[in-house]
Parts: structure tokens; C-alpha cells; sequence
RNA sequence: GGCGGCGUACCCAAGUGGCUAAGGGAGAGGUCUGCAAAACCUUUAUGCAGCGGUUCGAAUCCGCUCGCCGCCUCCA
């Protein structure tokens, strides 16, 4: 397997610290407002790198954190008048709300900074011994800095040069730094502000401190993999680096990834500038498997453009995908009676080279820094190959159970991306839902039902009048062989 | 200014030295169908921003030019 490193700048191999375990650390949201579409990026390729681990036989523990105190919080609070830990409380269980509604697995550690702020005043004790941090006079309290020139190789990850940095900062001086890149491991409380006892007296801790303490706590020492997205490569990841291998003396990761932005008229959707869509949002128009789809068919490295168009590709995507499903269903269930003919045992023999030969391909295309994108090509590739199969009309039980065979292979591959997990009525169902069509399923049912008789009796004006008022409502009709069928038009 | 990235068909997108440049969406024609839909077949880049170079061979490596973006401040 290949893993792309910022740190390298290069695909490297991945091999694990130790053994099959990995180690694996993603940082999370600050919890002071709604998660927007980018957020769901990062934690949809994530969850996704974590599944194929696991299918690729590692032992993963997959830690991501929630920062659950900060200026942003501390200045929401103010607003809303309301206790700082009400507003990270409520954020925490709106950002589960559109995590489990799109999809995404839990991690299986999901820190936050203030249960953690003994261990983070441990690591900053650590460093002040170690001559990294020094202590600033504050009112009511001392702050801590971390002295960014005693760490050598610090702007490593970010490729940055310290001179280059310090002659191009455009952070306000700060008198009480003794350089200016030098950054907050401990900030003495304001009036009003949160606080917790420390040696240094009230005050709460900076931003990158917590990721230090919380990997280490719950990974180790050194983890395999940390990711995020590309915005935090500096200062943040930067900063993680230099506090916690001053602190351990050791690598602190491995392999560093990060995830590309979305973006809007090809800027980064951020909430600064105000061009971003909630995950609410979006799920309020598009199925949480379209968002995934669109999410994965891009590299996770590259940036993603966002717009409604590219979510309705996908959901035409998975359309395609679910009509082929449903079509293996009919087949399997009733296979038609006799065996193969010699053209037909071609088909099977082929359709059989086309399954061994997905699983290799998929593997190859994820063993490869994670291609999604090329993984979900391969995916559509088998689908025409399977709807060529049906299309054969094969006789025989052989044909049948490799129908069945197939879809089970779909649906095996399709749950490491978490894609493809459906049934076609529940795609369907979901979709109906979802767009928030005029008509209910027993609607549907009922008119079906009537154009059934009006077909029956040769009445085909009236049976497609019928097809027409479910048409205009968003509802295709497909009639089949055993009967019609109803699914959601794409538009 | 420093550092990094991107530019592949009508749209999205994979491919980063060598089989016919994946896949999806959209369009056109055909097969099937009562008619449709779905599916399948054919079709839409002698071409990969432009110009040079390296090479037996480049979308892929190198240089320059143009255009776009990101980081350097909180940010997924």
C-alpha cells in the first residue's frame, strides 16, 4: 500500500509502527457552529480510509477529537448569552446529527480538549523543564508560550523557512512573544472567561496543545497516521509537531494526510467568507449517499468543486448503480428454466473473470494512496458488465446464483466506501422522501394498479395518461415482465 | 514577497513514461418495448492550457509563458 505524506511530499509505503496495529489521530471540529459540506469531506474520507484498513486486515484505532474550548466558543457564548459548555454541548450533538446522518461511522475515541486539561498541563510542565516554553507575567495569571527557534525542525511539515515567516508574519506583534511565531500553549483566563487551575494560575489551554495530549493519551507516543485538512498543515499541524516531539523526543507521526478542499466559484468554502452550505443543507435536498458519492469520486487530495449539478450527477450515479441491482433481483428470483447454451456459458465464464478480476482492481486502485475515484470506475465498469450479463437472458440455475454472486460482491466492496448499501426500494424510498414528492408509495401503488387494468384491456390512452400524472409528480413507471415497477426520476 | 498545487471531451473526473486516454452525467443514432422507461450497442478528446526541450517513445519528466487556486491569520 502507498500513502501520500505531506511530510514527504511523496506516495511512500505504508508500513505501521508496529505490527498490523495503526494508530490513527484525524483532528475534528471546533464545536461553535453548524458543519458545513467541507467538514463532511474530511470525516467521510476519513471514515473511508479507516474502513479499508480495517478490510486490509489492520488493527485501527481511529481517534478524532472535538475542540470544545476556544476564542470562537468563548465569543459565541458571549453572543448567545448563554455558558461557553452549552455551546460546545449543543455543537457536539448538532455535529452527530449530520455525521450520522450522512453516514459516517463513529471514531473509535472521540476526545474532548477539557477532559483532557490535566494531561495537557502535564505535557506543558514537560516542556517548560525541557527549556521549550517559557512563562509570560499576565493579569491574574501567567501564560506559556512554546519558543518555536528551540525546536530544530520546526516548518518541516509546511515546508516553511522560520526567517521567511518571521519576515512575513502578518500577525500583530505581540510584545510578550520573544518571536513571533512562537504560539500559545497556555493563555492565563480573562475577566469572565473559562478557566482551569494551573501551575501557572487560571486559564485555559491553547489551541494545538490538546492534539498533543489526547494522541498520545490515546494512541501513543508516536501514531501512524494524522490527518485533517490541508488548512491545518500550518500552524496547527506544524505547531502539534513541534510541542510533542520536544515533548517525547520522538517521531510524533508517521504519515501525514490531508484532505483538499471544496470549493465555490473555485474559492475554499469557508466560514469566513461566508460561501458555504451546511451539511443540513445539503441533506435537506440530496440523499446522504449522493453526498458520499460526490465526496469520493474526486481524490481526496484534489479540491472538489461544489455545486447542486455534480450532486445530481451522482445521484444519477447511484441510480444507474440501484436499477442494475434491482434488475440482478428480478433475474435471481426467477431464472429462467434449462441450462446454459454454449454462448451462454461464455457469458458465465466471463462475468466470473469480471468479479475476481474487480476485487484486484479495487484493491490496486485503494492500495494506491486511496483512488477512490478510480475505485468507483471500476465499480461502473462491472455494472455494464453485469447488465450485459441479464441482458443474455442466460438459462439455467448457474446464471441465476452468479447474478447473486455479483450483487454480493457490489455490496462487499460498496460497504468499504460505505456506498452501494441499499436496497433499490430503499434507494428509491429514501429518495421519494428526500425530494419531497407530491405523492405518497400507496398513491403510487393504487395508480399502478389502475393502469394495470387499462392495460390489461388495451386502453393505452388511459394507461398513459396515467404514466403522464406520476411523471409530472417525479415518478417513472417501468413496465417489466412481471409487472411495473415505480422508482424516482432524476432531474 | 515566500512556499505549494492545479489546468484532460459539453459538464464532472481517473490516468503521472509505452496496450484502443478509465468511469459517471449530458447529447445524437440504433436494438428492445403497445408506446415508454431501464438496459445494451454505436457515437461525442489523432487529443491532455500554450510553446519549446529530454527520450526510441510524454497527458505523464524538464524549462518558459498564460490562466486559476491554496497556505503564510482562525479554518476540514
Amino acid at each position: 500500500m502507498k500513502v501520500f505524506s505531506t511530510m514527504s511530499g511523496k506516495k511512500e509505503d505504508f508500513v505501521p509502527l508496529s505490527g498490523n496495529k495503526v494508530g490513527m489521530y484525524a483532528c475534528g471540529v471546533t464545536v461553535y457552529d453548524y458543519c458545513h459540506i467541507g467538514h463532511a469531506r474530511s470525516a467521510v474520507v476519513f471514515d473511508v480510509i479507516r474502513r479499508y484498513l480495517k478490510y486490509r486486515g489492520f488493527d485501527v484505532k481511529y481517534v478524532r477529537n472535538f475542540t470544545d474550548i476556544d476564542d470562537k466558543i468563548i465569543r459565541r457564548a458571549n453572543e448567545e448569552k448563554i455558558a461557553w459548555d452549552a455551546v460546545s454541548e449543543k455543537y457536539i450533538n448538532e455535529y452527530y446529527k449530520d455525521m450520522d446522518g450522512l453516514g459516517i461511522a463513529r471514531a473509535d475515541v472521540e476526545p474532548r480538549a477539557t477532559d483532557h486539561i490535566s494531561e495537557m498541563i502535564d505535557v506543558i510542565s514537560t516542556l517548560m523543564e525541557k527549556g521549550y516554553a517559557y512563562e509570560v507575567a499576565e493579569e491574574g495569571g501567567k501564560s506559556v508560550y512554546f519558543a518555536v527557534d528551540r525546536f530544530n525542525g520546526y516548518g518541516k511539515l509546511s515546508k516553511k523557512d522560520l526567517d521567511d515567516l518571521q519576515a512575513g508574519a502578518r500577525v500583530n506583534v505581540d510584545e510578550r512573544k520573544h518571536s513571533p511565531m512562537d504560539f500559545a500553549l497556555w493563555k492565563a483566563s480573562k475577566e469572565g472567561e473559562p478557566w482551569w487551575e494551573s501551575p501557572w494560575g487560571k486559564g485555559r489551554p491553547g489551541w494545538h496543545i490538546e492534539c498533543t495530549a489526547m494522541a498520545i493519551k490515546h494512541i501513543g507516543r508516536s501514531i501512524d497516521i494524522h490527518g485533517g485538512g490541508a488548512d491545518l498543515i500550518f500552524p496547527h499541524h506544524e505547531n502539534e509537531i513541534a510541542q510533542s516531539e520536544a515533548y517525547t523526543g520522538e517521531q510524533f507521526a508517521k504519515y501525514w494526510m490531508h484532505n483538499g478542499f471544496i470549493t465555490i466559484d473555485k474559492e475554499k468554502m469557508s466560514k469566513s467568507l461566508g460561501n458555504f452550505f451546511t451539511i443540513r443543507e445539503i441533506l435537506e435536498l440530496f440523499d446522504p449517499e449522493a453526498v458520499r458519492l460526490f465526496i469520493l469520486s474526486t481524490h481526496y487530495r484534489s479540491p472538489i468543486e461544489f455545486s447542486q449539478e455534480q450532486l445530481r450527477d451522482a445521484e444519477s450515479s447511484l441510480d444507474r448503480f440501484y436499477s442494475t441491482i434491482s434488475r440482478i433481483d428480478e433475474y435471481s428470483a426467477r431464472p429462467c428454466e434449462g441450462s446454459a447454451d454454449k454462448r451462454g456459458q461464455e457469458a458465465i465464464d466471463e462475468l466470473r473473470t469480471c468479479l475476481e478480476q474487480f476485487r484486484q482492481r479495487f484493491e490496486e486502485a485503494m492500495d494506491d494512496d486511496f483512488n477512490t475515484a478510480m475505485a468507483i470506475g471500476h465499480f461502473f465498469e462491472l455494472v455494464r458488465e453485469i447488465n450485459r450479463f441479464l441482458d443474455m437472458k442466460i438459462k439455467g440455475e448457474q446464471a441465476a446464483v452468479l447474478a447473486s454472486k455479483a450483487k454480493a460482491v457490489l455490496n462487499e466492496f460498496g460497504s468499504i466506501l460505505n456506498l452501494f448499501s441499499k436496497t433499490p426500494y430503499e434507494w428509491n424510498a429514501a429518495l421519494l422522501k428526500t425530494k419531497k414528492l407530491p405523492v405518497t408509495e400507496a398513491e403510487i401503488q393504487q395508480q399502478i394498479d389502475q393502469r394495470k387494468a387499462a392495460r390489461q384491456n388495451k386502453d393505452w390512452a388511459a394507461a398513459d395518461t396515467i404514466r403522464k400524472d406520476l411523471e409530472a409528480k417525479g415518478i417513472l413507471l417501468e413496465d417489466k415482465h412481471n409487472g411495473t415497477a415505480w422508482k424516482v426520476r432524476i432531474s
